[in-house]
RNA sequence: GGGGAGAUACUCAAGCGGCCAACGAGGACAGACUGUAAAUCUGUUGGUAUACACCUUCGCAGGUUCGAAUCCUGCUCUCCCCA
């Protein structure tokens, strides 16, 4: 058993842990769990700090427990400032939990003969027949309302100008301690982990099994995961991203990591992913030296979109990278056939055209915001034109431009292309 | 049950009869500079339109007025305080 604790705090993904936690993890082979929320059929980024951390926790020899909130994600967190969620039906509690542990299947051993092989479980199923009143009976005498109004969760929103907070929210920190009780009866789970936010609520826990079962449980936190530039990480226009090609497709996945600034990559590249330590401080020196070379965000993006969506997607999307930011041009992109042009950029959005609104052309400001969306209105496309956003094959245009035949590559595709990042693949047919 | 405050564009937040498509800030997007970075500077941020202009928007529904985000009435929702 390698030492887990010290793995952790390298990679700057130690917050805080209970006194004794490092000598419980030495002692013996533990179980630890964190918590998923399955609100979508898939994880997205945001998760992934929770999975490796589970995933350091496997390789140093301990078990793994990853816990789908089907009953806490009905009620939603009140930490940070979250609102009331929407209950989940049933069904769609199911189908995200097999989606998500398809997904968690590519981090964590669960198959594997050998005793710490990792296990998925869901509160629902132990929360959905315990009554309300035996609930309050056998959980809630145990816990008085003065120790949880004293969690920094609740008192925030119990002051101040906020929303207020219903009763379920307020319920929320025993629902989540009651998990770790039952973990700890059923699997012998000893220790919760979770990011720095979830440290109120992973202590009501330890305390609830203190005093039911007299027993010792343990809390691990690790950071928030922030941006240097105060953003929020794992956000971008479109939204979250996915770990799912059908939400982000790998090329925009690679795109996210390799676009880390690098006041955040170093960070990162010890989190998310699985490099050792001298080969990440080589990797960072190299790149104090030589930041323009983007080795780091590169090796960066590589390592995980590996990991996530595997090597042939990774090709994929490096190739793509490479043509559509290296120094290539017009005649580099007329000089690829149409295949490997669409399934280089398959992630990239498509569009499909008529062949015949080419005859005699077709006006810029038309073929941006009617014929495709690309923009959603002629006037903000006229904006980004006006303003020197826009090209076709890699070549500005102005409000004159006129699209035809001649911009056809390979006979068929038009690459279109707002401001430098964000392409558009349009298929004439 | 009683009393008070409030609901404005992605978010926060001005405006309190015409000069309001609505100050400002943040965010987002784009341009310049760069390294597909950060910082900085500039522009854009309801729709149609080259433009004049027009249309739709300030919780919902009505009303007053030449004219309303702004005044009146009713409704819905939220928060706070007291019981």
């Amino acid at each position: 058993m390698s030492n887990f604790v010290e793995e952790l705090r390298w990679r700057g993904m130690l917050h805080d842990a209970m006194p004794g936690t490092e000598e419980q993890l030495a002692k013996e082979m533990t179980s630890a769990y964190v918590g998923i929320d399955p609100t979508a059929d898939s994880l997205h980024i945001g998760h992934l700090v929770s999975i490796m951390m589970l995933r350091h926790f496997q390789n140093a020899g301990h078990r793994p427990l990853a816990l789908i909130g089907g009953a806490t994600g009905m009620i939603g967190d009140p930490s940070g400032k979250s609102k009331e969620r929407n209950l989940l039906d049933e069904e769609s509690l199911r189908h995200n939990q097999e989606s998500i542990k398809a997904q968690l299947a590519l981090f964590l051993d669960f198959d594997s003969e050998a005793p710490n092989a990792a296990k998925l479980v869901n509160n629902y199923d132990w929360m959905k027949d315990f009554s309300f009143l035996d609930f309050i009976r056998d959980i809630g005498k145990h816990i008085t309302v003065n120790y949880m109004m004293a969690k920094d969760s609740v008192k925030k929103r119990l002051s101040g100008e906020g929303e207020g907070m219903s009763f379920t929210e307020f319920t929320y920190q025993l629902v989540q301690g009651f998990d770790f009780l039952h973990l700890y009866r059923e699997y012998d789970c000893k220790l919760q982990m979770g990011g720095s936010d979830q440290w109120g609520n992973i202590t009501t826990g330890t305390e609830l099994i203190r005093r039911k079962e007299s027993g010792e449980a343990f809390a691990l936190t690790c950071p928030l995961i922030t941006k240097a530039d105060g953003g929020k990480f794992g956000k971008t226009e479109e939204g979250n991203v996915w770990l799912s090609a059908k939400y982000t497709s790998p090329y925009k996945f690679y795109q996210f990591w390799k676009t880390t600034s690098d006041a955040d990559a170093e960070r990162y590249i010890k989190i998310f992913t699985l490099l050792e330590k001298e080969e990440i401080d080589s990797l960072i020196s190299r790149h104090q030296e030589a930041a323009h070379q983007r080795e780091l965000q590169t090796k960066l993006a590589e390592e995980v979109t590996r990991m996530v969506h595997g090597q042939e997607a990774l090709e994929n999307a490096i190739k793509a990278s490479e043509i559509l930011f290296g120094k290539s041009t017009e005649e580099d992109l007329r000089s690829l056939d149409a295949e490997t042009l669409m399934d280089v950029f398959q992630g990239v959005p498509q569009f499909e055209l008529s062949n015949d609104k080419l005859e005699g052309g077709l006006e810029i400001i038309s073929f941006l915001a009617e014929e495709t969306s690309i923009f959603p209105s002629k006037g903000e496309a006229r904006k980004m034109v006006q303003g020197n956003g826009v090209s076709i094959n890699k070549s500005k245009v102005d409000l004159n431009k006129q699209i035809n035949k001649a911009d056809l590559i390979a006979g068929k595709l038009i690459l279109a292309q707002k401001g430098k990042r964000n392409y558009f693949l349009i298929n004439v047919v």
